[in-house]
RNA sequence: GCGCCUGUAGCUCAGUGGAUAGAGCGUCGGCCUCCGGAGCCGAAGGUCGCAGGUUCGAAUCCUGUCGGGCGCGCCA
């Protein structure tokens, strides 16, 4: 465009330029902003500067199609710069799909790393309540998003099998177990009496010989069993765990001791009124904080500090914490420990999701896991099933707050847009069993003249799009991007075959290139649900 | 009081400076001689909490303000 336009000054700051789907098709396939963005360095009309282009673009268009990967260009007000992609562009991505539909939406990978992700760390003090769904759902999410994108992730759990939470479940089976009154700050749900009938008399007689604390020796053992439960939950709703760290080891294995020292020798920790405080102000905190109590006890901060060494010693160079938004208070001091020790705080992250109000029929459902009166888990999974409720919460973003109705969402299973989606995959497996049977099988190689009917073009549009959407929801680490451009993938295709018959024995050649199309949208749509977790039945 | 999050259609939620603010559900009205009707087509429904500001352009950025949630332990 030297001719024509003139040059920006060297000092000229270059603006970002942005290139998009514009929302309304007719204006194109891709649009920019670029001429409204150059208008005030090069001191002209955003119009006239998309008009050069346009006509630039145009020019090689006309002289070398087989060049450009562009089927016209355009000019629209206030300077939007507007153009076509080729037939013959898109017949090639849809032959590169049917080649190697594994490889379809998998992105290139700036630079691979080794990321930690820590969810759900419910302690095993009873079964998981949908309070911890959201976590649950959200972590896993994000770690499929993450190895989308190409990174090493390692999922994992820390739990607390020791502490004093643990000591009051024991002592609740054990007044059980004795026929007294649960204690005061005991346990109370269904699954405490369940734990009873588990106990085997070996355990139940090793907690009662003397000297042995029957509260803990029980706890223990009841922890063991909960969380033997917990991995069964999460097994069933399709998230499995790497790593199952105890909060215990990493006292016994030294971590927290080190970690207090290395702090120490580096002058971030005081002593006063007995405790040892880390300077966490010193980083930007509202105030410092306890790491061991005057009574010579680490606090929970301080096991924190410890694991974040423990995990850096194992070579992440990431760490990522799915958190409540009720913990947001303590994101700060526990990235300022990280640099403290020596590591770059950027490496540290949390993703605080919000609360989910949890209502049934209009009602918030309280609950209290210590006072028994809660919804497991399984529970729900059982009323509204795992592929709705992996929906459900995919299609939401991690920090919005958000209502689920138990009761809503019961009425709605059978017309929830994840079976939309999964319908329209099983309807175009069975086109192509159909296809089959009558010997018709999809095109290896399009013609690009197949793409121009009004349906093939709105269809194989919405299909090669969905790189763009992986990508996206790499970027912002976010996957209802996903959920939305499922939906609108299985709209367009079920406008597809409303107005184009697929299967047509006299036209063998025409139909041939249907099926290449929808086997293509088929494709397309099992790896968007697969990237949720979610099944793509080839019948329902 | 201080800090973080949040306010978009009747409901549940998208919209990370661009063209006429979208989807699902719900409501109303249509569509089965033909490849799966768990489908399709259409309609109604919005002061984007409010008020200023920045910009060619603001739901989006800034300031203020009102409402909602959460956090401010030698608890875990």
């Amino acid at each position: 465009m030297s001719g024509n336009l003139p040059q920006i000054e060297r000092d000229q700051p270059v603006p970002a330029i942005e290139v998009e789907r514009p929302a309304n098709p007719e204006h194109g396939d891709l649009a920019t902003n670029l001429a409204m963005k150059l208008a005030k360095p090069l001191r002209r009309a955003p119009i006239q500067i998309a008009q050069v282009i346009a006509d630039e673009l145009a020019w090689e268009i006309a002289n070398a199609p087989a060049q450009s990967p562009l089927a016209s260009a355009s000019v629209a007000a206030p300077g939007f710069l507007n153009v076509r992609v080729s037939n013959a562009t898109l017949a090639r991505t849809l032959d590169a799909i049917l080649a190697a539909p594994a490889d379809w939406g998998r992105i290139s990978v700036v630079r691979p790393r080794q990321v930690n992700v820590e969810f759900v760390s419910a302690n095993p003090t009873g079964p998981l309540t949908i309070g911890n769904a959201r976590g649950a759902f959200v972590g896993d999410l994000l770690c499929r998003v993450l190895e989308a994108g190409g990174q090493q992730v390692t999922r994992e759990y820390y739990f607390n099998d020791a502490g004093g939470q643990i000591r009051n479940l024991g002592a609740s089976v054990v007044a059980l177990k004795r026929g007294e009154p649960i204690p005061e700050d005991g346990y109370h749900g269904d699954y405490v009496e369940e734990l009873l009938t588990q106990l085997p008399d070996p355990v139940w007689a090793a907690a009662n010989e003397p000297g042995v604390d029957a509260a803990d020796a029980i706890g223990r053992w009841a922890a063991q069993q909960v969380r033997g439960g917990i991995e069964a939950s999460l097994t069933h709703l399709g998230v499995r765990f790497d790593v199952w760290k105890s909060e215990a080891s990493l006292h016994a294995d030294g971590w927290v001791g080190r970690a207090v020292e290395k702090l120490r020798e580096r002058g971030h920790v005081y002593e006063k009124d007995g405790a040892i405080w880390f300077a966490s102000t010193a980083f930007g905190d509202d105030k410092d904080r306890v790491i061991i109590r005057s009574n010579g006890e680490p606090t929970y901060f301080a096991a924190d500090i410890g694991y974040v060494a423990e995990k850096f010693s194992r070579g992440y160079d990431h760490l990522i914490y799915i958190w409540g938004a009720d913990h947001h208070g303590t994101v700060a001091r526990v990235r300022n420990a990280a640099e403290a020790m020596g590591f770059d705080q950027q490496a540290v992250q949390m993703l605080l999701y919000s609360w989910v109000r949890f209502v049934r029929d209009g009602v918030e459902v309280s609950m209290s896991k210590r006072a028994g009166n809660f919804i497991t888990l399984d529970e729900l999974l059982a009323e509204v099933g795992v592929d709705a409720a992996r929906w459900f919460f995919a299609s939401r973003g991690a920090t919005s707050a958000i209502d689920f109705d138990i009761e809503l969402a019961k009425k709605q299973s059978a017309e929830n847009p994840v079976y939309y989606v999964q319908y329209a995959h099983a309807r175009i497996a069975s086109i192509l069993r159909k296809a089959a049977e009558v010997g018709l099988t999809p095109a290896a190689t399009l013609d690009p003249a197949a793409l121009e009917g009004a349906p093939e073009a709105a269809l194989v549009r919405s299909i090669v799009r969905y790189p763009e959407v992986v990508e996206d929801a790499v970027l912002v680490e976010e996957t209802h991007g996903i959920t939305a451009y499922a939906t609108e993938l299985a709209t367009t295709f079920h406008a597809f075959y409303r107005d184009a018959r697929v299967i047509e024995e006299s036209e063998p050649d025409r139909s041939r290139a249907r099926l290449a199309l929808a086997e293509a949208a088929r494709v397309t749509l099992a790896s968007a649900l697969g990237l949720l977790g979610i099944s793509a039945p080839d019948r329902m």
